[in-house]
DNA sequence: TAGTCTTCGGAAATCGATTTCTGACTTCAG
DNA sequence: CTGAAGTCAGAAATCGATTTCCGAAGACTA
């Protein structure tokens, strides 16, 4: 391993100099400037990164803890946010939580030994990693979900609206009976869209019954069983609003499996875009999210956290867009 | 920041005392050991992590060099690495190169300057990043695609075989003028379903035409174009065997737009399966690669590098797995 | 009892770059 | 011509943990 001394020795000029040459940051003699290159050329010198973090007190990390990096919402998401880190200068490690509030935990833990620059973060329910970083000052971005009583910049989605604007679609449609599926009730996300849910209703005067509504967990199973729940009442829902992508497909394999079709028998409407809602047959109408520009969004707050920090937190809400397709098609008499 | 003199301080022993204790990496005294870990309760004391990579001249992050995280390929992939890398210790930071050497190439300067414990890369077409980290002797996995001239642990799939069986399986439909989309003819990848594809015909004794094979660019827009430029010949095939997942959605979606289906008009079988193949109508026959056991493999060869250097470089490699759906059902006469 | 071996804590060196401090030298105004 | 201001290179301190080296004390053997 050749070090800068190494550098200096062979250019005979100090470290300092040497180090000033690289980095630029002070004017330095050409002469002298261009034998320290020379000399780096010769020996293939590559500075210690890790020894510049060390005098630095920083490291070009940012952390992105996400439930799930195989959910389509945050590949989208986190690919947004390498974007930004890469023009930036920083890199992204990843970090799956699982909505394990422990896995959170420990990697918050992980972000603050590392020294790492910055983390972008999905917080599961209790938010306990969340709270650390919080504490210790780290600058941090929270995305999807807001934190009560932790004050940070945090990028969301107008997730009322667009649930509104689902059901709405819905309502227009000529349906009345609309069921929704949505998440638990201890995550902000399920709340709002269920708002939303709710908001359409009334606009509609159509009166809210508890018995059209399912508080599932978010994934595909969950999905699936409060589909089966719905359709075996005894008056089943003839349109369905879900809250996310997962329990959308787990909405539509129990539609599938037993036969049933949207819209004919169900219209449906999904909240999350997915890359493939344009290929199935009937094609999927969702409230699609801005999911790269979610993850941008991120990196350009933190960015700007970083560098001031004593800015005061900003919250983005972005706009849900809606996409009509297939499965939402107007009731047929 | 309270630093390990701090704790010393307060404890009464000295720091390479209260570096024992919690590396635990030699016997101290029950009592002292005792005194430290209250102190570093009261204290709230937290190693520096970068300080300790600077004395053991190493980190513990592990890099991801893909093309894109975006595909569905990478991303199960990418949390089979980060599995074991969360089990064995290690943070993996996500490089997308988007094919492009030049990125692959920073990419590889930065883990080098980050000393960074180990890279999986699945390489582009010059893998300039791969040579340069060759030379470096980090430990490196490389998964998907061959090197020429570089000795590396490396995962597989069996592609030929694979691809083979896909055209089989078409063959055993009653197909005979099968069309086939593949990839660029510098990637290992490509040539190696291609190959699969000629063997499965001369293993029926269908001769090989060259004009219903097209080399693409293994996306989605190469995959459109290769569609329209088959179905535009004078006597169109009767099924399709393609290369890879983005290209079989692009000639999807070519199919769509004239109005044909598959398989009545031309049966389909693509190479990688894909999160909701069985979602689409009709659902499509897939040659599925083990993604995420590719990346846990990856992860465990990578790891096997670390901990024993000298061990000769060894290959796995993978089978796929033929998932039959409906775009592939037998000819109807 | 004397000598050897072990065990364990502390002082100090170390990892490699950055940065502050110091002093030599130049430039420019009066 | 003199003094003040500015520029720039090098010596040395620094970041915070780890680890080598050394010495003291205890354990054990002959």
């Amino acid at each position: 391993m050749t070090t800068i001394y190494d550098v200096a020795r062979r250019s005979g000029v100090s470290p300092a100099t040497v180090s000033r040459v690289l980095s630029g940051r002070r004017n330095v003699d050409p002469e002298l400037s261009e034998k320290v290159r020379a000399a780096v050329a010769e020996l293939g010198y590559r500075p210690n990164g890790v020894a510049r973090n060390l005098r630095r007190a920083s490291t070009n990390l940012w952390a992105v803890v996400i439930s799930d990096i195989e959910n389509p919402f945050f590949t989208s998401l986190v690919r947004g946010l390498e974007d930004v880190a890469q023009t930036e200068g920083y890199h992204v490690v990843l970090c799956n939580s699982d909505e394990d509030p422990a896995k959170e935990a420990a990697y918050a833990s992980a972000v603050l030994t590392e020294q790492m620059a910055g983390v972008v973060i999905s917080p599961t329910s209790t938010a306990e990693g969340v709270q650390q970083l919080d504490e210790a000052k780290t600058p941090m971005v929270l995305i999807d979900r807001r934190v009560d009583g932790v004050e940070a910049d945090t990028v969301l989605v107008d997730n009322e609206h667009g649930a509104a604007e689902g059901v709405k679609h819905l309502i227009d449609g000529g349906y009345r009976r609309i069921a929704c599926i949505t998440g638990p009730r201890r995550v902000s996300t399920a709340m709002d869209r269920l708002a939303g849910y709710r908001s359409a209703l009334r606009g509609a005067g159509i009166r809210f019954q508890k018995d059209l509504v399912r508080h599932a967990d978010f994934r595909e199973a969950g999905g699936f069983a409060a589909m089966e729940s719905l359709l075996d009442q005894p008056e089943p829902p003839e349109a369905l609003f879900v809250a996310n992508n997962l329990m959308t497909v787990g909405a539509l394999e129990c539609l599938a499996k037993r036969g049933l079709r949207a819209p004919d028998d169900i219209a449906v409407v999904g909240f999350d875009d997915l890359p493939w809602a344009d290929l199935v047959v009937p094609s999927l109408t969702t409230v699609a999210q801005p999911t790269y520009e979610l993850g941008r969004t991120a990196g350009l707050l933190l960015k700007d956290r970083i560098t001031s920090p004593g800015r005061p937190p900003s919250t983005v809400t972005l706009r849900t867009e809606l996409h009509i397709r297939a499965t939402s098609a107007p009731k047929t008499p």
